[in-house]
DNA sequence: TGATAATATGCAATCGATTGCATTTATAAA
DNA sequence: TTTATAAATGCAATCGATTGCATATTATCA
């Protein structure tokens, strides 16, 4: 029934020669004669002989297996990002294993551990939005195990990260509206949470100020950033009848939210009111009219984060000092913000 | 610097008992005493004890690890099911390594095989497209590796599978628009690739017949599904000047690509042409209108996938019957084929 | 009290590949 | 021919945990 997988020893035995030999063979190492290793490779495929990277990782002590933890894997955001890792480590020969926190830190703790259990060679983490305490990283670095934090990152904790120029998204988003001819730029934000909507917020007030177009603080609405938010936020915005000609948002879903709520009311986009969201969300080339956003390249940002796992890995000898990537965004201009005739 | 991780021997060493005890201590053997897996699992937390998990694999001939290859890590259904089958992976304390084809069959195979030189316990898989040989996975099954397949799946393997009632969905469409009083419904497919088209078209005709609605060759459109296949299918069939009140697509991509041409040709969704797409990708909420389709249930079909797996590995004793969980699919009815008031 | 059965732990082989340190054999230089 | 050198391979320990088969200790019963 089970042909009982072949082994070296098996190989060996064949050949009258040792394991030794044939590990070597097979590793093509030099000191093996080309006869040797031909006969090897032969038998080999003979016996239908399959590695057994278990005991070679036991042995030589890494496992080629990267862990990565995200808060959530169905996200196109974070799959993507994944996809990005599992292109550049399976060309090195690594396997990824996934995991997801769902944004709990003991869920992230106890994640973190089963894959140094596995005996993962690094591990890639997007921090939960509730992870406010890092020792368990910190421990990690003391251990030398390689860590890179992608997109939602800490200087809490000492090693190499990829992140997006979150204020350039701000900034190029805003600067598009006001090429557009706005002056009234309504902004959507959730500056409690996370860092990155602080840095696109800059982006928004660095390119105002820069057009000379003054801040007017009761255009900025806080929330939680989901569609229903955008929804609430424009709803508030109409009935203060405030005057305004353009919505930038730092989330899609708020986005849609506001774009469902402008058209509600007869509002005219881009016409009346242009608008431009951010993160690049799969279905903002499907809305009506197509949405203006802001690209984060997550394909590039897992590729970045590999390479920056290799190149601690591949220091490991020296000293090695922490390197941050930064990804330039990228303004995807749709029908949502670009007004006829310019 | 580094610590030197500390194993069940050092635990050993300084409790003066033997590794055999520490190991079956932390596994809470109960040929062991109390007082015993108390001071053992003491000396643990002391040491910074952090199991090491190849070791263990690699004496028990297994290593906890599941193998799930997708054709596209970053789409939606797939990181859906991915993230199905890691929750349920993780309760039984095994990680999850993830890796794609590319729908590309080489990759597939090599893909495969670097699973199997992980040693992975079993291996979940959504065929590609272009696979059209099975040997590879045959071989698995004879190496007695469990093996599922899910949503892509095909008979030629010998193994449990996870699918969605295709035919069943493409019905509950055709079927919803026929009650929303549509007459002459069209209907786009793509029966030369994947089984899972003919399914729905299969449910599309059962529906047609079973409501004595007469069956009309020329209003199916075959094409690739994407966006541009149903802007282009839609142009000819506009062209074509046939009748037509609804139309079912058996993807939602074409089913936008369809929405976009008939409103720029000011045919009114649902009053005038009520649509329907398949599989409930996450943009269909965010269309205008939004869209009428049918969900796939990714999440539940990689929790299915995975308990899938774990029903052969208990089974590993007795003979196992290969397995087909068939899962139900849900109308998700929305605006674009609302009629009013019916 | 001696025999028997539990209870608790130890011994040593094993999983499969790797690798530092020999050893053997062939080759070249003296 | 002898010796030094290179080339090819072998030996045996090792990575860390598991486990079948003892052995030692204690408790139980007749």
């Amino acid at each position: 029934m089970k042909p009982k997988k072949a082994t070296i020893h098996d190989i060996a035995k064949e050949l009258n020669i040792t394991a030794s030999t044939v590990s070597r063979a097979l590793n093509n190492n030099p000191r093996i004669s080309e006869v040797t290793k031909k006969a090897v490779l032969g038998m080999a495929k003979d016996l239908n002989y399959q590695p057994n990277n278990l005991a070679a990782a036991l042995r030589k002590g890494k496992s080629q297996l990267i862990g990565i933890i995200v808060p959530t894997i169905n996200r196109s955001f974070f799959s993507s990002v994944i996809r990005g890792v599992e292109e550049v480590a399976n060309k090195l020969n690594y396997r990824v294993i996934v995991s997801q926190s769902n944004e709990d830190i003991d869920t992230e703790i106890a994640t973190l551990n089963a894959l140094l259990n596995a005996r993962v060679d690094g591990v890639l983490v997007s921090i939960g939005k509730n992870t406010n305490r890092f020792e368990h990283y910190n421990s990690l670095i003391e251990k030398g195990i390689p860590l890179v934090l992608f997109d939602r990152t800490t200087n809490e904790i000492g090693t190499s990260q990829v992140v997006i120029d979150d204020y350039l998204g701000g900034y190029l988003a805003t600067e598009h509206l006001i090429k557009q001819g706005c002056k009234k730029i309504v902004h959507f934000t959730n500056l409690k949470q996370v860092n990155i909507y602080k840095e696109r917020y800059r982006g928004y007030l660095e390119a105002l100020k820069d057009n000379n177009i003054p801040f007017n603080q009761s255009l900025v609405y806080e929330s939680n950033m989901q569609l229903v938010d955008g929804r609430k936020s424009t709803e508030k915005l109409l009935a203060s009848k405030q005057e305004f000609d353009a919505i930038f948002s730092a989330s899609d879903y708020a986005a849609v939210g506001a774009m469902q709520v402008l058209k509600e009311n007869d509002i005219n986009i881009p016409r009346d009111v242009a608008l431009v969201g951010f993160s690049n969300e799969p279905f903002t080339s499907f809305t009506d009219p197509p949405l203006t956003t802001v690209s984060q390249f997550p394909i590039e940002m897992g590729q970045a984060a590999a390479e920056s796992f290799f190149e601690i890995l591949d220091s490991k000898k020296k000293k090695f000092i922490p390197q941050k990537t930064v990804l330039q965004p990228e303004l995807i201009i749709r029908n949502s913000s670009l007004k006829e005739g310019r």
